[in-house]
Order: structure tokens, then sequence, then C-alpha cells
DNA sequence: GGCCCTTATTTTCTGCTGTCAATGAAAGAA
DNA sequence: TTCTTTCATTGACAGCAGAAAATAAGGGCC
């Protein structure tokens, strides 16, 4: 056990630093010369912040690599974050299961669990997320490393700052202090979030969005969702709504959704939404997505052909997001990808076609997450707020 | 004539002095301890940086209003943005004429021009923009103050900081250098925007827009344009493209537009596409705008029809911005807003229809803005330049 | 090995910003 | 007149970040 105390603040006070501590988390190892470049600080600045970095064990200089082709000069000195320094905990509350990873500093996961809900009552849910909090700050006492944060994701309407829960249709709350909450009976710093933000941050920091100021995550599964990032902040919206692609109409003839509007994106390209349409249209007894698309590999025209809808409804809805904001690249992911061989095409025309000018530049790529990442974007909310709390 | 010099510095050096200042401009006569607050300054800030601006007749102080309520304590000095203290170009280029203003310091219109084109070379257009400011400049003489900057509006895929038209389509241009050119011909500095960019600008300084982090400015006339503000800031877009509402596809099988897709909102709600679809329904020779907004007027069910169709179709475009970004406010304008009697009711039924959760709570207001307005926002950009380029 | 060249990093010094706490100012109230 | 209240200013000060100069750490060359 380090003889740290779980009130050690981290030294980074000053918004240099911070910069700099999330610069070198995103960017790997980088010479305190990178760094300056990077940050638009002097060498001077990053030599003062980064030392007490190091001294607090948070970022370590990394070993001469002898791989490195001789420079000309005194060689650099590589600075990295040192994931084992500190720990967090991510959980992602979905309507009947909890899913739960231990990560290290860089988001590394090391453990990762499941618990099936039981009941959606806060009350049940708190229980279930303490047993599991327990369960992992035992395996986190085999590393020797203390737990500094607990991030928790929940879809719907979620008030980061205030750590609320407004409204979450899945689980069918409102206005649950959540953090709070959980914060007593953890005795964890929490940091709730809503579930596709919290994804958004993970891939800002540690995945496709790393460098970029201007990009959009897009979900597809059971739900259709967007993270948007904008002048290299995550968008949240004036009430707490924001990035809902899913229901963004695209059809006034098209199909009924959920949200009582026609033609949604979500109701065409949802997981359940082509699970419907393909019993409508094959009348085979489709049991659900795993069905679905086993039906549509075995080749069935009907089946295919939703599909095809679903990628198109999906293109043209990313299309809708690079008109507006202009993002530098688009990363599609989620459950629904599983299908990705059955709509790639779809899409890329769909948003060839619908996308305006130069807003067809932007690069839209695919990136399998599997579910734990919901988990672990969670845990990066929580080392957001471990490594920036104090810094403001 | 003042005595100070073209190459007189604005004296905001620091971050704080330009935030300082930029509040006062927007929220008016403001006592230096509402600045603090505002700013989340220390009072001690607040009077330092107002020193050397209140020295320098940028600000100066209210005289005591006799009107005001008598309170306990120390009366409060209001402090005010001295708008006579400096002047401003804006020039709106479209494709067939000029329209250009003189502003005060405040953005306040002191005088309008308007100069009609003869060609939309590069080299005839530079001519007329030197024409034109050389005639205010002469107007400008009369008020004793220097003209400090200009700024030019032009419609298009515009680079701001590079000061190139990339690519406007209605002057059919391709990376003009114009800010360099201009800056060369009328010896000021220049800032070359986006025109919607630069109106939106104007509304966050001066217009519906003060005060708030997230909104959006949708123009409707001869085409759809949209203006966005997230966190404090203008959408630029990656590619120099964003806000490109008038080319979000609501409708598979809605009317071809230009830009070669079907259902843009453009296509159905532009002038043009509402002049065109009248005259196929109705078989009337309608001439332009004005003609078919009277037909409207007189009662034609068909040209009625037409208009709210194109206003259900904005309706639905707003929605979409609503569902994506969760804006606190948006802000129609624009010419078109001429038939807004026509269509103010689909616009707010389809929106309130396609908005989803909360995003419905977002604030819709029009806002008919003249279309001096357009110039007065490339005046706008003018002074933003200069309150804010030598403070970093 | 000694010296020079180059690049990386650190040190030292300095300017400057914004905060703190105390003080002055300008009313109305007692 | 004196007190109270609120607004504004002052002066001391901490601390950040930049500039320039010094130092470190290699490789190459004689």
């Amino acid at each position: 056990m380090r003889s740290t105390s779980l009130t050690e603040a981290f030294p980074a006070h000053t918004p240099a630093a911070s910069q700099i501590f999330t610069t070198v988390l995103s960017h790997g190892p980088l010479t305190r010369s990178e760094i300056a470049g990077r940050t638009q600080l002097s060498a001077a600045a990053v030599t003062k912040a980064v030392r007490p970095l190091i001294e607090a064990g948070y970022l370590v200089e990394d070993v001469a690599e002898d791989a490195r082709q001789p420079v000309l000069g005194r060689p650099a000195n590589p600075v990295r974050v040192d994931g084992g320094r500190a720990l967090f905990l991510g959980i992602k509350v979905t309507g009947d299961e909890l899913i739960a990873v231990l990560t290290d500093l860089c988001c590394r996961i090391r453990v990762a669990r499941r618990v099936p809900l039981t009941s959606r009552e806060p009350k049940a849910v708190l229980t279930s997320v303490a047993g599991l909090v327990q369960e992992l700050l035992t395996e986190a006492d085999g590393f020797g490393v203390q737990v500094r944060g607990l991030g928790i994701a929940v879809s719907g309407d979620v008030d980061r700052a205030a750590g609320v829960v407004r409204y979450s249709p899945f689980l069918e709350w409102r206005d649950v202090p959540l953090a709070e909450l959980a914060a007593t009976t953890t005795g964890l710093p929490v940091t709730l979030d809503n579930d596709v933000r919290a994804l958004t941050v993970a891939e800002q920091w540690f995945g496709a969005g790393v460098g970029l100021s201007d990009f959009a995550l897009v979900t597809v599964g059971a739900g259709i969702g967007c993270g948007l990032v904008v002048h290299g902040q995550v968008v949240a919206g004036a009430h707490g709504v924001a990035g809902e692609i899913g229901h963004v109409a695209i059809d006034p003839a098209g199909p009924r959704c959920h949200c009582g509007n026609r033609g949604c994106v979500e109701a065409i390209a949802s997981d359940p939404a082509i699970v419907g349409r393909i019993r409508e249209v094959t009348g085979a007894s489709v049991a659900d997505a795993t069905a679905a698309l086993a039906l549509a590999h075995d080749g069935d025209p009907g089946a295919r052909e939703v599909y095809a809808r679903a990628g198109a409804a999906i293109g043209r809805g990313i299309a809708t997001v690079a008109n507006l904001l202009g993002p530098e690249r688009v990363i599609i992911s989620g459950e629904g990808l599983a299908a990705y061989d059955l709509f790639a095409e779809q899409i890329r025309d769909a948003f060839a076609a619908a996308a305006f000018g130069s807003a067809a530049d932007c690069d839209v790529q695919t990136r399998p997450l599997p579910f734990e990442e919901w988990a672990r974007g969670a845990a990066a909310t929580a080392i957001q707020s471990f490594t920036t709390s104090d810094a403001r």
C-alpha cells in the first residue's frame, strides 16, 4: 500500500500543468520539447510543470529506448503517464445490468465485471452498485494502488455538474441525485454523466478522437446516439439534451418512432426497429437482433433490404451532423456494428449523397467498441474529474 | 481629428481586460462590481483593467442617472463603452450588390450605402469595394473619429483566419485572398468572414444572442442558412463548412435541390423554391418572392399551402438543430421573414413535433433583421478583431 | 581523450496578472 | 455628527510563464 492518503490532491494546480498532463495522457510518451510544441508553452514552463508531476509519481521518464535512431544533439527524455499510479472504477448502468471496469490512470481496463439488475428502483440499483464497487475495490487491493474515483454512466438526461439523473426512460428515473448517493455509499468521489457523452470523453482522450477539436461519435444499437465534441469540448446542450441523432427525422413517410414522431433514424435503424421490420417483411419469427443478423447473413433478401435501409438512414443522419457541424471525423460504433457488412455501403453512399460541399471531406470511420467500452467511458470521466478538479 | 495614430493599439493586453471590455460592450452600462460578478474576477482586477480603457477613451463612466432609486451605501458608478470613440466599416458582398455600413464601436449604424455590382470578377468587386470605402471614409471624417477596421462578409466557404474566400458559388470565386487585397487597397485592417457567421457574431455581441453560450441563428430567404454558437464560440467547422441547415435533407421524396440531393430544407423553403413551386401549383406567372407573397396574402389557397409546407420544412430543420445541439435559443431571421405570418404556425408545430424531449424547451424566436444587418455583422467581426487582436 | 557541434533541458531572472486585505468614498440612517 | 452600508481603490504579494543564458548529453573528428 502506498503511503498517500485519499485526500492527496492531484498536483496540477495550474491550467498549464493540467493541459500538459492531459497532452501526455492522450499522446503517449512525449519529450519535454514536444510537449512545449503541442501546448504552445515555453520549454521552461514545461520543465516546471512536469517536475511536481514526476515527483508525485503521475509521470515517469521513459527509460531510453534502444530502438531509437541516433540523432544529433542531446537525446530527448520522453515522459509518459504512469498508468499504475492510480486506479479508477467505471460503471455503465443499463436497464437490466451493470457493467463495471477497473482501469488504471491510462484508462486501460484491468478488470471487468457484469452484474444483472433485478430491479430498476434507485435503491436497488444503488445497492448493486455498492456491491460491485466493493468487489472491485477488493480486486484493486491486489494492485497495491488506491482507487481514486468512480464514474457512472447512465443513458438519458443527466446533469453532470449537479450529479443528478434528470430523466432516464430506460430506468424510469426522474431527478435521482445518483452521484451524491453513490459517493455516500462507496466513499469514493463520483462523476455521473450521460453514457454517450462518457464514451465520447473516452474517445476524445484515448480513442479515435485524440487530437481532434471537432468530431462526432455515433453509436448504433438498441438506440442511436451521438456524442459531439465542438471546440474541443463535449457538447452537453443547454437543457441537458444534445446529440439526439436518433431522433433526427429523415423521412416524413417513415415508420412511427416511440418518441411520437415519424421517420426518426432510430425508428429505422435501431436494433428493435430492424427486428420489427424484418418480422413484418419476411413473416419470420425473429427473436432478436442476433436472429435478425443471422437471417440476413443467410441471404434472406427481405432482411438484407431492411439492413440496407437502416444503413441509408444512418448515413443520412451522419450527413446531417456533418452539414451542421462540419466535424473533422465521425466515428461509428455500437453493438449494431455487428451488422456493419450489411449496411456499410449504404452508410457511405447516403452520407456522400447528403453531405454538402466540403462537409463530405469529413473522415467517417468505424470502430468496434465492445460493451465494456461504455464502462470505460465512465472511468474516463472519473479520470477527467480527478486530473482537472483541483486545477480548475 | 484625434491625435491618436492608426497604429495605436487597443489597450486590453490581458485576457481579463478583453473579457471585461466585451462584457461591457454586450451588457450595456455596468458598475464595476457587476462586471466583477459577471466575469468572475475580483473587484480589484476590474478596477485595474478598466482604468487604461477609460484613459484611452474606450470606456466612460456614466453620469449618475437621477432616475435611479436611492439605495443604501455608496452609489455605484456604471461604466459603458463610448461608441463614438472609434468607427468601423462593414460590407456584405452579394452576387449583384454591395451593402455597406459605417458603425460606431457599439456597432450602431451611422451611415448605410448600397452599390450595385456590374461584374463579379474579383478585380471589379475590389474596385467597387475600394470606392465604397473611400466614400464612407469621407463620411467618417465628419465624425472626427478614425475608422479602425473593415469587415467583409461573403457567402460560401470562407477562411477567416487566412482571409481567403475558398469557394463562393454566388460570386463564382475560388481561393481569392480578399482580406489581403482589400487591406492593400484600402489601408485598413480587414476581417473577412462568412456572411452568416458574421451575422451570428453581431447577434452574439449585440443582438438576441447576448449572454448565451449556445444558440443558433437561422436565416430564411434566397437561401436557408444557420450560424451556430457552441460553448460561446461561433462554429466554423473543420473544413470551413458548418451550419448548412439549408442542406439538411428532411424528405427523401421531396423536390430536387441544386445541391443534387432531394428534400433539402432549401429546396422547399427558400424564396426561389417557394416561387417555383407556387408557379407549378397555381399556374400563375409569379415573378419573384414579392409577387408570391402578394398572391398568398390575397388568399390563394395553392400559394398558402406552399408557404405552409415551407414553414413545416423550416420547423423540422430547426428541430434537427435543437436535437443535435440543444441550444438555448434559436433566432429566425432573414428576408423570408416577410412571409412569417404565412408559416409561423407551421414552423412552431413542426418544431414542437420533431424536437425530442427537453430539446423542445429551446426558445424559438423571430427577429426581423433588415438587410443592412448583414453588413453590420461584417462590422461586428471587424470590431471583434480590433478589440481582441492585441489582447493575447 | 579533448574539442566542437548540435539539441534537450534546466536555471535564473524578470514582468505581469490577479488576489487579498485594508482603506477610502459616498451616500442614507440614527 | 456619527454610524452603517455598499462601492471602489490601493498596495503588498504570490505565483505563473517567458526570455535568455547556462548546463547536460550525446556524436563526430582530430
